[in-house]
DNA sequence: CGATAAATTGAACTCTATCAATAGGTGTGG
DNA sequence: CCACACCTATTGATAGAGTTCAATTTATCG
């Protein structure tokens, strides 16, 4: 099968296969990184442009007081850093949630795919929809109690990885703390804790040992007013975020 | 002086003349749109891509029960849907908060933009301040009470405003109700009404008839943690934001 | 000047935070 | 294999922040 890179980018629409060869290359000098760990941090100006490959990392800003909010998660296929060519340096923190490969994709090859029409737009679709998704955590934040904020992020991270057909019968590794997921929502922990509780008795899913059970998905979706449309899925994948 | 869209450009660097003429050419065909008025509606596929010159604006979603979440002010010089190249809808609506001054830029002209290098590295910083710009409200949100997060907003408003020379002596139009407000922050119109009230009396500002009087605008940047390097200022501009 | 929208106020209620304590789980050293 | 240490999850009580709803006052505008 062709690597999630490629696939990932393919959500966008078909490439040229020579395309498809040069994201192959690109592909190839994978690192592992552990869990728990810094792949690029706020002020840094990174050479390369990274990209997860396998596992999962989180974009995050911590405050003065030790407070913090995670506001991505990256999963595989995605960039830690495609706006490094712009952008003089980071202004947040990207670390791995669990072990993790990750590829460092040098500039000229980065130059190269921008000079390839297909991939060049792809690159933008990737660019916009993390800034759609951006969007959609705004309103789930903003608008939505701690059940359906958690129920909305849960649809979103399985619509993504089923459209990479990374979730087997719903379920996926999901290799997070509760305290990390409460950064993510800007919620306590102890809430948290009560909110995901609820969601398990009325056998919605099932977070334990880092692994995610969705249980009943059409309710979730219901509930948390989930749209798969932000994430701009195109083409005969738009099924695999059913 | 200068129109503000290419102001705002060269916050990111200094352009060329003869980028410059171009940009003098774009933004002749404004058009005046009244207060309250829809820009792009969700679902929209625009033809050209519009620019709001004049006035103010706002992204925004309205979820099936009406409430509704606002999650970016558009200022003079700030595109509405540059992305209309590679998404095929908008996924959100845009409308003016005030009666605004608008350009249409038809695709042609907007790809003439594109291969000018510092024009195309100017409009990709723009997408990616925009994209920074969320991540920062993500953790207003997120992490800060009422009165914070205001304190938030209206420092990232003021300093935007300030690095284009729109505002008068910590002074400027802000043309928007507090049911607006409230959709902004996630609050209720009542508990914005009230959060408000304090930071007027602690006379940090005062907020009345569509004008915003800043008063203290390093109390407000200190106790709402503003720091303005999300929005990737460059330059001798830099000092505009203070 | 009247009509309408916006801002303000107050009371009761709900959601979420805080804090502290308890329970589980896992890995390590003895 | 047990015991300790440590991290994560869980629980409960209390306080606080924010919501809801309804009523009232204050703009604003034709």
């Amino acid at each position: 099968m062709v690597n999630v890179f490629t696939r990932k980018l393919e959500l966008f629409g078909p490439l040229p296969d020579t395309d498809k060869h040069l994201l192959e290359e690109v592909v190839k000098n994978g690192r592992v990184i552990e869990a728990e760990t810094s792949i690029i941090r706020q002020g840094d100006s990174p050479r390369d442009v990274h990209l997860v490959m396998t596992g999962m990392a989180y974009r995050s800003k911590t405050l003065q007081d030790g407070r913090r909010q995670i506001f991505a998660y990256l999963l595989p296929g995605d960039f830690c850093d495609l706006n490094v060519f712009i952008l003089s340096a980071m202004d947040h923190d990207i670390e791995t949630l669990s072990r993790s490969s990750v590829v460092k994709i040098p500039r000229p090859q980065i130059l190269e795919m921008m000079d390839r029409p297909a991939l060049a737009r792809a690159l933008w679709w990737a660019t916009l929809v993390d800034e759609a998704t951006l969007r959609e955590w705004l309103v789930n934040l903003g608008q939505r109690d701690a059940e359906h904020r958690l129920a909305h992020l849960f649809c979103e991270i399985h619509a993504r990885l089923s459209a990479l057909d990374l979730t087997s019968d719903g379920a996926f590794e999901l290799p997070i703390t509760q305290v990390q997921l409460a950064e993510t929502m800007g919620l306590s922990r102890a809430h948290m804790n009560h909110a995901l509780q609820q969601l398990r008795a009325r056998n919605l899913l099932d977070l334990k040992g880092g692994l995610l059970a969705i249980r009943d998905i059409g309710t979730l979706r219901t509930m948390s007013g989930f749209n798969p449309a932000y994430l701009h899925l195109r083409g005969g994948k738009r099924d695999a975020t059913r």
